[in-house]
DNA sequence: AAGTGGTCTAGACCACGTA
DNA sequence: ACGTGGTCTAGACCACTTC
């Protein structure tokens, strides 16, 4: 145990134990110092995870105190299809529906657009509606994408300055359920995700579950 | 800008320009220093950024290389539903629709139950299912919770150490469509969210939501 | 105006894990 | 074995913002 984590454990300790109340000043940063008998920077690295957590606000000439929350923060992370089915213990297929070079308009170069299924167990787990952006991404077009999911091809090979992810329930329609074997009208949990790369639109992608099979947990910070 | 956001800004950009391609090494902190004209420190706080984004890997002895992600983590925030709702430019309002005391059994405190509406612009937006541990939280018992929602006194008045968050689809069943102003199997967007303070078991809420109305976003870290 | 937190430096020692 | 990253220290200066 690093010299940090102890003093934030204990700190942790205080605010659980109502000894540094939920919106009461904490002590300064010399007084702290002084009590763990630890240098400014290793105080500072204590204190500064509990700022990322949010439990304690810092404000200069004001002091720090233990935060009124007013929103829960948490860190989710989204493994590869794959490796999410595979940790549960089942076998992972896949196969690739439709592939589709977008033609370009204009100057733009086109996009790659695929359709994938996903399968745990040889049972549908995840349709994947995929948008490349050739024009960023050309190496992407000598990609079969027959034997293994874009995702794979990307994540290894593409690094990513911003991901945006939306979680949003939907009806499957017709076509959806009839792929995902569920019935028409069931809830799908749909992820989508755009991938950017500086100001660059690399990829975007839409990817259905049958909500009886699969949900998004997070956990805090 | 800050010195460190500049190292880190630059490096960023010999990884997206490909300078330092994905699965390379990059220099060590010595040449880092020299080059950047920094102290050590301001080097390693730069790197640590793009080691908590999951772009550079570092192992002792190895040294450091631009990494092969494998999932994408993002930043999950979930405001105060109230804030979400005004956020949106809605009016919000509030209603509490079941209060009940579980008694206990044994030695144990009871559970309190509450079941709660969120509205925006009076149209349902969130079904809220609460139950709140009064052996660790006894002053809830006091709270009527009947001009504002639970969650806006637990926040404010309750450190919390661990948040786990789940994110499901589901269909509405006969009683939920009613209060929702849904047709009965319309997709809901479910938030099941439990809030533990050191080992404590503090509160469990299941938050439902209109699919049509309401999705969860999330940014790269 | 002054005290707080924020940033940066220079240097030391340590521990891990690869070469 | 030894070079790398990881941790910690002591101190300086800065900037914000409240007193």
């Amino acid at each position: 145990m690093k010299r940090h984590d102890e003093i934030r454990e204990e700190m942790l300790r205080r605010i659980n134990d109502g000894e540094w109340p939920v919106g009461a000043d904490i002590p300064h940063e010399f007084e702290l110092t002084e009590e763990f008998n630890a240098s400014r920077g290793t105080v500072r690295r204590a204190l500064s995870t509990l700022v990322e957590q949010g439990l304690i606000e810092r404000r200069k000439r004001a002091g720090s105190r233990v935060a009124r929350r007013t929103s829960q923060t948490s860190k989710l992370s989204i493994p590869l299809i794959r490796e999410e089915i595979e940790n549960r213990g089942h076998d992972y297929s896949y196969r690739l529906l439709e592939r589709e070079v977008m033609a370009g308009t204009g100057a733009r170069a086109g996009l790659l657009r695929l359709t994938c299924l996903h399968l745990a167990d040889g049972r549908p787990f995840q349709l994947e509606h995929r948008t490349i952006n050739l024009d960023v991404l050309p190496g992407a077009a000598d990609q079969p994408f027959r034997a293994a999911g874009p995702n794979e091809w990307l994540v290894r090979e593409v690094p990513a300055t911003r991901v945006i992810t939306r979680i949003s329930a939907a009806a499957a329609d017709a076509d959806t359920a009839e792929i995902l074997s569920v019935a028409e009208r069931d809830p799908l949990l749909v992820v989508t995700r755009d991938t950017f790369l500086g100001d660059a639109h690399l990829t975007e992608a839409r990817l259905s579950h049958p909500a009886r099979s699969y949900e998004v947990t997070t956990v805090s910070i």
